[in-house]
DNA sequence: TGTACATCAGTGAACGCGCGTTCACTGATGTAC
DNA sequence: TGTACATCAGTGAACGCGCGTTCACTGATGTAC
């Protein structure tokens, strides 16, 4: 109960500030998040564009809260993939958590191109934002570590890894109590990457009239990606 | 000398188109595409708004030019970083490659963003832009078809490429006539969309405070994916 | 070489638009005694 | 249970802003004879 169940009117007002972010999510479906604009959000939501400030203090504030929302959500379907397949090989785990975030992507494509694309020109994402945006990248490293510790993932390497960036590693175990060694974390990084990669072509529509069978393909890079993930160099 | 070098009225024409041009750039470079304005652009030209449509007969017309010359800048970098280096080995041109990508991204970071980001909201990328577009696909399809001409790619695998996905490939190959198995260009387009998620992780932010030499792990991750394109799977 | 006309770059005012944000206000809901 | 006051959601008008685009115009540059 603690702060969720108070008054009457904080019920009302958690039940508007959801309807708020809710339309927000639309026009940001509707028009991308540049044209996000709180007067538009308002008319939508049947209030004047002055009322909207009693919830949000700022456009910024509520562009600010639907990337926190939806760093939260994708978040929520990557650790769920990661769940669900507990029993699977790491490969196959690899695939399902990426089939799942690039369906997340297509039904939220411009959530998506908020979060992974180019920064909206002119906001800077304030800090209560880099929690939340963890949590994919935390749940591939699950991943990871969880592979290591099975020993299904090949962790011997010819390529060395600098100095600085072994360095950088390391902190990345620490801070995440993981035990992923170099070559893996570099692997790792690699499939993210190529996972958000392929992600922007295809939303983006780079593969326009060159891929036509989108899942196909995106199954086929999966695949080999995830081979490579766990026993490539 | 055909069209280029006409009356004086042409070539003011022309220097003036330029200037506007290079601008607009600038206001790209400083503010972003979304914030591209005529009305700007014409202010820092030292002319009146209106005068702006002489040369351009609408603000999307001017960013379809800049759209237009950026592709072309990257391509010609593309281009240029096949060229220097057809003695070199295949693995070592895709990092060189790679490493003169990123280096333009870097240095163009809103063009970069206007390419491969998420799309300019109320934009839409008219015909003109898809050829240049290609330039940097095409180099890099030309490097993988120089290192199977070769035989430094490694063009087994034992990854089926599905029905669906071998028909587009094969479109592929005959419209470039270049001869690039299946599994090697399903492994470039992996390290294809592995450099842009890797440059967008960069560009956008995504490894602040997780990579702090930057150059070490791009270098890293390149010269990974370059010994997973020729040798891997 | 000189004149008459056509072309074209650039001007300045105006159009209508939507935006973020502020502010004094009204009236309903909640709280303390 | 009832009254007096405080809190707060929502209103409506206003601010100043920058934008894309149009239009009738002026004056300079180019072209045809």
């Amino acid at each position: 109960m603690a702060s969720t169940a108070q008054g009457a009117r904080a019920l009302a007002r958690d039940q508007i500030t959801r309807d708020i972010k809710a339309i927000g999510r639309q026009h940001l479906a509707d028009y991308g998040a540049a044209a996000l604009s709180l007067r538009a959000v308002a008319r939508d939501a049947g209030m004047v564009s002055s009322a909207v400030y009693r919830y949000f203090p700022s456009r910024d504030d509520l562009l600010t809260a639907l990337i926190v929302d939806a760093y939260d959500a994708v978040g929520a379907v990557a650790e769920q993939a990661l769940d669900a397949t507990r029993r699977r090989s790491t490969s196959s785990r690899w695939v399902a958590i990426g089939t799942d975030f690039l369906a997340w992507a297509r039904a939220n494509q411009h959530e998506y191109a908020l979060l992974y694309g180019s920064p909206v020109p002119g906001y800077a994402a304030p800090s209560d934002t880099i929690s939340p945006a963890t949590r994919v990248p935390f749940a591939l490293l699950a991943l990871l570590a969880d592979g290591v510790e099975r020993g299904e993932i090949h962790t011997a390497t010819e390529i060395p890894t600098p100095r600085t960036v072994h360095a950088d590693f390391a902190a990345v175990r620490s801070a995440t109590a993981m035990d992923i060694p170099d070559g893996v974390l570099s692997r790792g990084l690699i499939a993210w990457a190529q996972l958000l990669g392929t992600v922007g072509l295809e939303l983006f529509g780079h593969l326009h009239n060159v891929i036509h069978d989108d899942d196909a393909f995106f199954q086929l890079q999966l695949q080999r990606m995830s081979t490579y993930l766990v026993a490539g160099d």
